[in-house]
DNA sequence: CTGTTAGCGCCTTCAT
DNA sequence: ATGAAGGCGCTAACAG
């Protein structure tokens, strides 16, 4: 089991005294050394297989090269090319990532910044869905920057990072609009979730742009971005008396679920009605009829979030708080069609 | 920016030396205290709010409560459950993870392991997929303890868990020859992945185990585990003068292309031709005609192996390398049925 | 039962 | 241009 190699160690070998081999490794502080000393220092250093201690160096600097990542569930398909992103931005230079599941609990979130904190982390990136706004009192107060991604706080002052919502939810409306709808639906997301209201106001606000009458009936609260959540919210819209002819659901889950129940009512998509999604989950090409949908660049947000949380580390006093919008990508499947006859007689 | 508090702090608060404090935190050490010592400095430690400063406690004791999950690509729908798995056991012991993707590239994971081994990790869980026997060196000669999940190596003497594929192939070759099939064959995981070829090596087992002859076509090797090559290998099997009646496919992604091959090919699954997978990935319930496969599970094998590691932390002398295999689970769904009656026509 | 001392590996003044 | 010395926060002998 032998010792990892130390500085002394090289000092010891190189016959020079530690804080110049210190030194001599140190880009930043080489050039007030001899060339041959840096030399050879660093043929040692390479030979003996000197890796340094960075909880040696971050006790004494303040600096891990750590910094942590706190998801709900990584289980959550959005999130790991969200992590990717971060790492793909955080790795070449030099940090590792810790990081925590919360499942979205508050007093999970609570503990686990305590434990990040406990390890010294330079930073945090922090994405969540829930829409309360967390307690980051403890990281502000030690001055550990934080940036959010996915969601925008309710209460704010942190840099944030999050998807287009109202853009892609307006352009699914526009879809919808220019096939013809003008019954068009909304199963929303549930309302303690972020993009749950984001995209729910959105879809009002694009109601109204293209002046388009929306009755209360016709907006349905889930209680999951589930698949089941979008069966029965679809079902308690298709017993109305005067159902919808397009379906406008708050993320890709709940609009399979809600092509389900049509089919299970014997009802076709898109013939009998249109159903648009959010995400453009993965699996959505093998699921007839394919929906149409909203892309999210997952891997640019946690990319841009990282770079974010970059900046902040490297320039603590910066005042700025920038709130990064990405932009989102239309993908169209076969899940529209015009309304039918039908639905068409009907008086606007 | 109030620092944090430290063990001088609550020592000047309270009155007693730093090293009492120490002591007063330390449940093992606690006893040789007075109660009333005990009780005061863990009451001002909970007042200014304390929290151990890891880095410096791993500097001294060389334990850091910090692990390094190694794996190939997050993104993969394999590995977040697994993830899940290792830190279900490892955060209530106070554990930490970092997290490390190599996207399966040797010189990655080799680099990779010199920055967890800088972060001074207590321990490594190692995912991988690719065959090749990695050199863990550098980790054994720190005395790191190590397990590998998800594969079994080549050459030995590490702990570890995986699926029992053998037993689910088998499975699925009972299934379909229990249906009536003689014609069945097997696309096959590519040959530079673990999984891919003992499930290769699987399916001739069962083969010879329920004395079916296997002709040397019906084995096509896919080059990655996804869709489009299922499609492709597929379409070497329909292509044969004597197609089989039946594919059982190393995964479910190979499994879903040669299923949508079939309709292309104007081919019905089940009712011209059967097809297994091996996953049980999420979104299988949703496509028609519904995949049965194999299920894992993939947090199991998660818990196990941070079980694994915990007690080769602890228990560094234990020479003990076990190789754990998960039990599997038999999903039934519809793309099993019968071979056709030109099928059976064929001589056997 | 508690204080003293030393040092983990590194960086950073301060001297020379 | 390099060495000496101190200390980050904590723990672990060793005293007493």
């Amino acid at each position: 089991m032998p010792r990892a190699v130390t500085l002394k160690d090289i000092a010891r070998e190189t016959g020079v005294h530690v804080s110049t081999v210190s030194r001599a490794l140190d880009p930043r502080a080489r050039d007030s050394l001899t060339v041959e000393v840096v030399k050879k220092v660093n043929e040692t250093a390479q030979r003996l297989g000197y890796r340094p201690n960075r909880l040696a160096a971050g006790l004494r600097t303040k600096r891990t090269r750590t910094v942590g990542l706190i998801i709900p569930d990584i289980t959550n398909p959005l999130f790991p090319p969200i992590v990717r992103g971060v790492e793909s931005i955080l790795e070449p230079l030099g940090y590792v990532s810790i990081i925590v599941n919360t499942d979205g609990r508050q007093d999970r979130e609570r503990s686990q910044m305590q434990v990040l904190l406990e390890h010294g982390v330079d930073g945090v990136v922090h994405a969540a869905m829930e829409r309360d706004a967390s307690h980051y009192t403890d990281l502000q107060d030690r001055n550990v920057p934080i940036v959010t991604v996915n969601r925008r706080l309710d209460v704010d002052g942190l840099p944030s990072v999050v998807n287009d919502d109202a853009e892609g939810i307006h352009e699914m409306f526009r879809l919808l609009y220019e096939a013809g709808h003008r019954r068009i639906a909304h199963i929303a997301g549930p309302p303690t979730i972020s993009t749950g209201v984001e995209r729910l106001a959105a879809f009002r606000e694009a109601a109204k742009a293209f002046g388009v009458s929306v009755p209360d009936a016709y907006i349905v609260e889930s209680e999951k971005f589930l698949f089941e959540e979008g069966h029965r919210c679809a079902a308690k819209l298709m017993a109305l008396a005067d159902p919808p002819t397009a379906i406008l659901a708050a993320n890709d889950g709940l609009a399979l679920g809600a092509i389900q129940l049509l089919r299970d009512r014997g009802l076709g998509c898109p013939e009998d009605v249109s159903v648009t999604g959010f995400n453009n989950s993965d699996v959505l090409s093998l699921v007839p009829p394919g929906l149409t949908t909203v892309g999210v660049d997952k891997t640019g947000i946690g990319k841009a979030s990282a770079t974010l949380l970059i900046s902040r580390i490297d320039n603590p006093e910066d005042p700025e708080t920038p709130h990064l919008v990405q932009p989102i990508e239309v993908v169209i499947r076969g899940s529209i069609a015009p309304p039918p006859r039908a639905g068409r007689q009907d008086p606007l």
